[in-house]
RNA sequence: GGGUUGCUAGCUCAGUCGGUAGAGCAUCUGACUUUUAAUCAGGUGGUCACAGGUUCGAUUCCUGUGCAACCCA
C-alpha cells in the first residue's frame, strides 16, 4: 500500500463549506466556465483613468472587463465593494443588486476570498475617490476551495512560502516582485549578449562524463542503455566544444545540478549563466562582466545605486580588481606576501587562524583556503580577485610570466562569489595533463575530483581558438538584486524535504 | 556533521510556574446601496508537530523523531 493511496485530509470547516458551494455550482451548469474574456487589467485601467476627475470619469463610461481573485469583500446589504487582484495588481469593484441582478447577487453574496471572478462594468470613482469598475454583470469562474491566509498578516512562515508558493504569490506582494526581478534579470543578460552576437545554445544536461567543474555529480541511469549518466554540474566542457566547431561566442543560461548539501546560498540545482568568446582573454571577460553587470543593473532596479544585506551598492562605479594575495592582505595586515608565497610559511599562516589544510595540498591550494577563510565574506564591493593558483584551476590557462597562477578571476560582492571566468587552457596535451591529475586525484579519495574526458581531449586536438570563459550564478545575482537572504528566496520551487 | 530556536484555530500570534486553551483576521447568523484591514450585534472552530517517559493528571516538564529558521564546521 502506498502513500498515494490515502492522501492526507486536511479538511476544516471552511474548507467543508466551501466544497458545498461548489456543488451546488456543479448542479446549477458549468460549474468551471470559460467563455469570459477580459479586455485589460487592473494597472492598465488605474494607469489610464487613475487621474482622471470623477465627473469627467462618469461622462466618458468607458466599459471594462475584468478579472481576478477576490483579495478583499466588504458587503454592505444591498451593495458591496469587493478587491481583486490581477497579474498586475489590484483594483476595486462595486457591485449592487440594482446593476446586477437579485438572482446573480444573492449568489454573488455566497462567493468567497480567494474565488475567482470575471467583471464587466464602468469605470468610475467613488466619494472617497478610488478608481472602481461599477459592475454590470459579474460572474464566478472558478471556486476557490481553501481559505487563503489572513488579508493583513499575510503569509509569514517561512517554510509555508517555500513549500506553497503559490499561496506566497498571491498574497506577498513582495515575492511577486523579487521573482519579476528575476526574470528581468535574465532578460538583461540575454539582450546584452544579444547585442554583442552570443549565440544561445542548448547543450546536454545528462552527462556520461561529469565536467567542466568540481563537484560532486547526481547519478541516474539509462534504460535502454543500461549504463550511468550524470545531471550535469556544469556545461563548460561542452559549450568549448562549440567554440571549436567555430561558434566563436556563445551562451548557455540554465541549470546545473551539483550533489552538495543546502544552505542559504546553495540549492541542488540552480542557474548559471556560461558564456565563451573566441579571440578574448580574461582582462576582456572582465570588462564584458562589468558592463554587463552595471547594464543588468540598471535595468532591473532602474539605478545603479541599491541597497541589499545592510550594504550600499554602486554598480556605476569602476569595480575594484586585486590579486588573491593581495585581497589576504588587505583584510589581514598581519600576513605578508612572502609568509604567502612559501609553502611552509603559508601552512604555518593556515594553522595560525585555524585554517583546516590536507597534506596533500600544496602551495596554491592552501592559499585558497586562506583566501576563502579570511578575505571571501569581507568582498562586499563590487571586486574582481586575479591571479588563481593553477593547482585550484584545471580547465584556466597559465599565465605567461608566472606558471604557478592562471589567467582567472572570480567577481565578488556582497561577500559572495558571483561569477568565474579565465581564459581557456587550449593547449590540448597541459589539459590531458592535467586532467590526469584530476584522476589521481579522485583516485586518491577526492570525490570532487574531475573524470577524464578524451573526447574532449580530442576535441582541444582540433584547436581551440584563444578563448576565454565565464560562469555567472544567476541565483545569487538575483539575491544580490533584490535583497534576498536565503537562494531560496529566489527560486520558485526550492529544494526542501519531503513534508 | 554540531549547536541554538521554533512548531498552539484556515492565517498572524498570545498563553498555560502541570488541572485538555485565547485574541485579531477569516468563517457562520443577522443589520447595512460609495466602503477602504468597512462597521455593528451574536455564534462556530483546536489530537497545542509526532512518539515515548515522569505524574493522579502533560499542550506545558524530560527524552527521542520529523520539518523549518539561524549560527558554527
Amino acid at each position: 500500500m502506498s502513500n498515494q493511496e490515502t492522501p492526507v485530509v486536511d479538511v476544516n470547516e471552511q474548507i467543508t463549506l466551501r466544497k458545498q458551494k461548489l456543488a451546488d455550482k456543479r448542479k446549477q451548469g458549468v460549474a468551471f466556465p470559460n467563455d469570459f474574456r477580459r479586455d485589460t487589467v487592473a494597472a492598465d485601467v488605474i494607469a489610464e483613468f487613475g487621474e482622471i476627475e470623477k465627473p469627467e470619469l462618469e461622462e466618458i463610461g468607458k466599459k471594462v472587463k475584468v478579472a481576478g481573485r477576490i483579495m478583499l469583500f466588504r458587503n454592505m446589504g444591498k451593495a458591496s465593494f469587493i478587491t481583486i487582484q490581477d497579474m498586475s495588481g489590484r483594483i476595486q469593484s462595486y457591485v449592487r443588486k440594482d446593476q446586477v441582478g437579485d438572482e446573480v447577487y444573492d449568489d454573488f453574496k455566497t462567493w468567497d476570498i480567494g474565488d475567482i471572478v470575471g467583471i464587466e462594468g464602468t469605470v468610475f470613482k467613488t466619494n472617497k475617490g478610488e478608481l472602481s469598475v461599477k459592475a454590470s454583470s459579474i460572474q464566478l469562474l472558478t471556486k476557490s476551495l481553501r481559505p487563503l491566509p489572513d488579508k493583513w498578516g499575510g503569509l509569514a512562515d517561512q517554510e509555508t512560502r517555500y513549500r506553497q508558493r503559490y499561496v506566497d504569490l498571491i498574497v506577498n506582494e513582495d515575492s511577486r516582485a523579487t521573482f519579476v526581478a528575476r526574470s528581468k534579470v535574465v532578460k538583461a543578460i540575454r539582450d546584452f549578449l544579444e547585442a554583442r552576437d552570443f549565440l544561445e545554445v542548448e547543450t546536454p544536461m545528462m552527462h556520461v562524463i561529469p565536467g567542466g567543474a568540481t563537484a560532486r555529480p547526481f547519478e541516474t541511469h539509462h534504460n535502454a542503455l543500461d549504463m550511468p549518466l550524470f545531471l550535469r554540474v556544469a556545461p563548460e566542457l561542452y559549450l568549448k566544444r562549440l567554440v571549436v566547431g567555430g561558434l566563436e561566442k556563445v551562451y548557455e543560461i540554465n541549470r546545473n545540478f551539483r550533489n552538495e548539501g543546502l544552505s542559504t546560498r546553495h540549492n541542488p540545482e540552480f542557474t548559471m549563466l556560461e558564456f565563451y568568446w573566441g579571440y578574448a582573454d580574461y582582462q576582456d571577460l572582465m570588462n564584458l562582466t562589468e558592463d554587463m553587470l552595471r547594464y543588468t543593473v540598471e535595468n532591473v532596479l532602474g539605478k545603479t545605486v541599491f541597497e541589499s544585506g545592510g550594504a550600499t551598492y554602486d554598480f556605476g562605479k569602476p569595480f575594484e580588481r586585486m590579486t588573491v594575495l593581495e585581497a589576504i592582505i588587505k583584510h589581514q595586515p598581519e600576513i605578508s606576501l612572502d609568509e604567502l608565497n612559501d609553502l611552509d610559511s603559508a601552512r604555518a599562516v593556515a594553522k595560525k587562524f585555524h585554517v583546516k589544510l590536507e597534506d596533500s595540498w600544496g602551495l596554491g591550494k592552501v592559499q585558497i583556503e586562506i583566501f576563502e577563510e579570511l578575505a571571501e565574506d569581507k568582498l562586499i564591493q563590487p571586486t574582481f580577485i586575479t591571479a588563481y593558483p593553477a593547482e585550484v584551476s584545471p580547465l584556466a590557462r597559465r599565465n605567461d610570466d608566472n606558471p604557478f597562477i592562471t589567467d582567472r578571476f572570480e567577481f565578488f560582492a556582497g561577500g559572495r562569489e558571483l561569477a568565474n571566468g579565465f581564459s581557456e587552457l587550449n593547449d590540448a596535451e597541459d589539459q590531458a595533463e592535467r586532467f590526469k591529475a584530476q584522476v589521481e586525484a579522485k583516485d586518491a579519495g577526492d570525490d570532487e575530483a574531475m573524470h577524464y574526458d578524451a573526447d574532449y581531449i580530442r576535441a582541444l586536438e582540433y584547436g581551440l581558438p584563444p578563448t576565454a570563459g565565464e560562469g555567472i550564478g544567476i541565483d545569487r545575482l538575483v539575491m544580490l538584486l533584490t535583497d534576498s537572504p536565503s537562494i531560496r528566496d529566489v527560486l520558485l520551487f526550492p529544494h526542501m524535504r519531503p513534508e
